[in-house]
DNA sequence: CTGAAAGCGCTAACAA
DNA sequence: TTGTTAGCGCTTTCAG
């Protein structure tokens, strides 16, 4: 009950292995007879090419690596939907690793890409990786890479981000026009670019409206939602707390949920929320959340259309940093 | 900048092709000074072998495929990041694909492994897979298959999946003790192992308990929500509306609180709501919503750990009905 | 302990 | 229009 191959089906065909290959693949060399019987034989066998054989001698697979640091994350997984999307249209398969925030991880997974098991690699980058050198390595081997969300702009490939530095002060304004005089923010790792845009948007926000920057309302948020539970109790047990709060990350605004139910805060009478977040029950909640939504979908479906030029018109790519606007949802938490 | 392969490293050592290869492999022919000295040239070369020639002729390739209905769900989310701990784990890497409930490209994408790309595979079938006949051809050809959630047994492989029928039982009659008489079942395609079975588990609830099974009290969703926003809106407007409500898919049961809203309907006053569900946020819910998880995270590991014995102990391997068990967690919703 | 050589299944020159 | 053949990079006999 083995597959056929294609020695098999030539000499069923009784044509030669070649004919048989290009007959398949609609060559002009093949006379259209043949074309057809070919494959209706190859049908009747339910013939399938054997795929390594081919990307061995074509050295291309049609195979491309989504590196995410997470995969239970609303924003990864609308990310990924919309990779998809492209991938399967365009026939291309889809391996996905998690790279846990892992540096060393990330970088054994990025070297041993070097050897063509993929045609290119989408990338959002770890919280700890500073040293682009993996990725370097792997562009030069031909091999294209695309970031997206978590960037890096050191190398010349492309990038898809949102206009993070804007939304950030905007939501900062957002909470300051909501009358919030003390405005904390959790904030993620500045090793990476969206980090740092969100923390930059917010201190900026806070400097046009003359309040003061003060780095005990700026706390730094990790990857465990039992560290940053504490974090933002600690935040919001002082005596002198924020009454408004701007998360650079959806978890922390859900923890910060918790803390408030623990300790009695009301929101938004007490605390207003405003966060980055792809919750589908954003509007749901108790009360509903005001968000700025990335347009996550969008965004994996330019990344992979973008990856997959890069790989399929060499020549004539030209890396580009794609930028798409996230948009602000005024919701119950900060009204 | 090409990569190095083994014939260059083997130049560069002065040694053969095939020393080099089994000193990489650690094979007991080679001594350990050779072994040691090509590892540190393989390394300083960053050597990465092709997978594709070793697949080839190994006929392995150390990867899995995936086939989900889709990716936008917390439980398949969640599944398939218990999939990927054990694959990483035993350094598999796996291919994810979506089948949109599409029964034909479901088939499309079966019959494409039959010539080896992936050394097994696991799948949660869509709402439309009657015909096993696919599945049956990949497994005849060698390649292992294990279900999980949307399971068939019709085939000799392991499935893994919840307690669905006494889950579904288990939510009528925590509605029934809370006081509802007309209890509703949005259900999901009866196609389905889980659609059955938790239709099953609502109809014999109400029987136990002396209420009438109502053909009207029990509609089909599907996987649009513009649609089962009509059905599910169709079915709460209804003079002699239900006054509880079981769903057998999360989403349903959201489109259930925005419904309610919109209708004035008060949850749980009028109508008390339990689900299957996987949602993170069900606690911060307005009301906060009673769910039936399943252990989706152990279901992957299940499956996925399943599926690498079958592959690689295929002659002690004995294929199993793998079952794990809900929680179901009160809460504000059926208050 | 090391090396030579065959061949996995396919594609693409090149020949016929 | 079809066929012959070399070879992609690796693993694995088998010989030395």
């Amino acid at each position: 009950m083995d597959s056929v191959n294609l020695k098999k089906l030539s000499s069923i065909l009784g044509l030669s292995v070649s004919t048989v290959s290009k007959a398949l693949r609609d060559s002009y060399e093949i006379s259209e007879e043949t074309k057809e019987r070919v494959k209706k034989i190859a049908k009747a066998y339910n013939y399938q090419p054997n795929i390594y054989a081919s990307s061995l001698r074509k050295a291309k697979s049609k195979t491309i690596a989504v590196i995410v640091p997470r995969i239970a994350n609303n924003f990864f997984i609308s990310a990924i939907d919309g990779i998809q999307e492209v991938a399967q249209e365009k026939k291309y398969h889809v391996l996905i690793y998690l790279s846990h925030e892992s540096y060393e991880y990330e970088k054994e997974l990025v070297q041993s890409f070097a050897s063509g098991r993929v045609d290119g690699m989408l990338i959002s980058l770890t919280r700890e990786t500073n040293d682009m050198e993996h990725l370097r390595q792997l562009v030069n081997n031909g091999i294209p890479v695309v970031f997206f969300d978590r960037v890096s702009t050191e190398l010349d490939c492309s990038t898809v981000s949102t206009n993070d530095y804007e939304s950030a002060f905007e939501a900062t304004e957002h909470l300051i026009k909501a009358g919030c005089k003390k405005i904390a923010h959790c904030r993620i790792s500045n090793k990476l670019s969206i980090g740092q845009h969100r923390l930059n948007g917010y201190r900026d926000a806070l400097e046009k409206h003359n309040l003061d920057f003060h780095s005990k309302y700026v706390v730094k948020c990790s990857d465990n939602d039992v560290e940053d539970y504490k974090t933002i109790k600690t935040l919001l047990k002082d005596k002198d707390r924020p009454d408004g709060l701007f998360t650079a990350v959806e978890s922390y605004t859900l923890i910060a949920y918790e803390v408030c139910r623990e300790l009695g805060i009301k929101i938004p009478q007490d605390l207003k929320l405003i966060t980055f977040s792809n919750l589908r029950t954003a509007g749901l909640l108790d009360p509903s959340l005001t968000t700025i939504t990335q347009p996550a979908f969008e965004i994996g479906e330019k990344a992979a259309a973008e990856l997959i030029s890069a790989i399929e018109k060499p020549r004539y790519f030209k890396p580009e940093n794609i930028i798409l606007k996230s948009v602000l949802s005024p919701r119950d938490s900060t009204n």
